[in-house]
DNA sequence: GCTGTATCTAACCATCAGGTTAGCTAACCA
DNA sequence: TGGTTAGCTAACCTGATGGTTAGATACAGC
């Protein structure tokens, strides 16, 4: 089975180099070669990873002479987003640890009152 | 070299098995058979789905018994959340394209005003 | 101590991901 | 027309990922 739109964009934007790339794009649209030059990397890994951005609707391509601009395309990562935005209420307190421990505390026999 | 604490989240996230994992772990701790139940899939699978979770510190495991129940620990997805918020300015609207379009009108000489 | 249940580890396998080099295509320029 | 530049594809390699089955371990209860 061909994987859903949010774990595409997901892996795309697990890696590093492609998280770099996409920051960059933030500047505006930039060339392949452009996009290589902070890397150790050849133009072909470079290629490569420009395709899954691709294929995650990250970025869309375009066409100048021999150039082929990258451009950012961000609305994929809002579904992520949001997906992430689901667990907000549980990282700034630690309601959940509490929420566990009240519950335990309700579901709790009489003799687990030592604890 | 070992992948940056937002590569391991992201990653961890990417595939739906552990998404959904994560979400049932919001209405409270379970056990791993719990976990594996709604899926096709043996234990030893779920358990590697586990351990991903665990390294990436998205959740923790206590013990209780033969029991060794998982825990929900939103906090690294905290930091996969800020991330994708620095795109947020670029999805509700269209501006990029725009600023794009404005950057390369002022930047053209005259002979482009053709177009 | 024996049995059943929950979980993990080990070994294995297939597929995918991320990199390489070599070689091709397309466009610009002289 | 030939050279240079930008970018891509193909073939290949290596290591990680996601699954399996079989067997080990730990604990509860009789």
């Amino acid at each position: 089975m061909q994987p859903d739109q949010v774990s595409l964009t997901l892996s795309a934007i697990a890696d590093p180099t492609r998280r770099a790339i996409l920051m960059r794009l933030m500047d505006g649209e930039a060339s392949v070669k452009e996009l290589a030059a902070p890397f150790e990397m050849s133009i072909p890994a470079i290629c490569k990873h420009l395709k899954v951005l691709e294929g995650a609707g990250l970025i869309s391509r375009g066409r100048k002479a021999q150039l082929r601009p990258c451009r950012l395309e961000a609305q994929p990562l809002r579904e992520a987003y949001s997906w992430i935005e689901e667990f907000s209420k549980f990282w700034d307190t630690n309601l959940n640890r509490l929420d566990g421990l009240l519950e335990r505390l309700q579901s709790a026999d009489p003799a687990a009152k030592k604890n």
